[in-house]
DNA sequence: TTATTCTTAACCAATTCGGTCTAACACTCT
DNA sequence: AGAGTGTTAGACCGAATTGGTTAAGAATAA
């Protein structure tokens, strides 16, 4: 079968899974996010999933099948998390530059709130090499190329910014910002949607004044 | 004992350690630092540490004795070698902000051209809690308070920026560009000092020419 | 009550863990 | 050449942990 096609997320398993109860889900969902998105495929272990989760390891398994499945899943309900947002909230024609990275902030922020560690363990998967997973994954992540977060970062418009000013580098110190933004509130626990990207909008606030021609 | 101090950097066997020709040497800790940094204490092992420098794992036992002791030596050691260069680098009298900053960003650049993990094994070591080493992490820790990279970023002056302008969120800023750029550097292999700080100092350039008061 | 679904503790073989031991190596000094 | 000395690796150890199974207990619905 040279183009066989699994979707994890809709499975049959899955279904059962998904009809729990949203608190235990999550629960689950978490811990396995954190767990991969910081040991990585191999050095991650179901006992300690389950563990973090508050649920036996059998429950797992009974779920999700195998260590690898549950992992695919992961990756799979992620994206489609992702693109379920980016769909619902992404306005195509905005392109003023501040507009947009706010609204990439903003998106990450309230799935953030749900999922705290959903975008370390999407860009950890991406570099994932382990030889248990490595060929689904790379399929996963082909499928789902040039989708995601980073369509929120073209088109982009640069116009207002001072003639002489390097674009490039603006937008690398604004994404830095918001990735240094993130990670503090990450830090501190403070997730919460409106006061974040408040804080947030202070740093752009004060970026588009310096940065925008005067005129 | 309360108060028993052990030197770990100067112990018996260190000494034997610090004698071998400096590149095995240097794989040696480049591999340590990486595994321990990666996968935290717990999950990081000697075997893993041991393959990855290509050497067997009997020698750091032999060097070190057991994983503990290797895990401290190296937080010692890692400390060590930050000390001594802002020692011979860091202007005391120095203090405009971007000149500060840009020091900052050299030293740490120029310490991982030969050590690349080396800051993120002492930033995961400040949140290591393995009861294995966490007594005698943290009584190094304590040792180590108020030296290290943040003495530079103490007494900075912010005299020239503008007067309505928000200095800790300039900081903020400014320090996140500096991480962001130096994980590019990293990312890419790039770690050649003079290229790299020559790039950041784009960006400082840049900053410096919005941010700084126009007179 | 019974039937069904959800959940877990106990268990499995296989692997990996930190650590040891022994012997092969390379080296200087005689 | 041979004796001694320090350096290194491979085979090995018991203990712990791995992904995964199984059978039986708890909960729920009929």
């Amino acid at each position: 079968m040279l183009t066989e096609k699994v979707n994890y997320v809709t499975g049959e398993k899955m279904e059962k899974f998904l009809a729990l109860p949203s608190g235990k889900r999550d629960a689950i969902l978490n811990a396995a996010l954190y767990h991969f998105a910081r040991y990585g495929y191999h050095k991650a272990s179901m006992s300690d999933i389950a563990g973090s989760a508050k649920v036996s390891k059998s429950l797992l398994f009974h779920y999700f099948g195998s260590k690898k499945m549950l992992y695919l899943y992961l990756y799979e309900y992620c994206n489609k998390v992702v693109n379920e947002v980016i769909a619902a909230y992404a306005v195509a024609g905005e392109r003023d530059f501040f507009a947009r990275i706010r609204l990439y902030q903003w998106i990450k922020i309230s799935i953030m709130r749900r999922y705290v560690d959903l975008f370390d363990f999407l860009s950890s998967a991406n570099f994932e090499r382990d030889g248990e997973v490595v060929d689904a994954l790379d399929s996963l992540i082909e499928e789902n190329r040039g989708k995601g977060l980073s369509t929120l970062l073209i088109d982009l418009d640069y116009a207002q910014f001072a003639e002489d000013i390097d674009c490039q580098m603006v937008l690398n110190i604004t994404l830095w910002c918001a990735e240094g933004q993130l990670a503090k509130l990450k830090k501190s626990g403070q997730l919460h949607l409106e006061a974040g990207i408040e804080e947030f909008e202070c740093y752009l606030h004060l970026l588009r004044k310096y940065f925008y021609q005067k005129s």
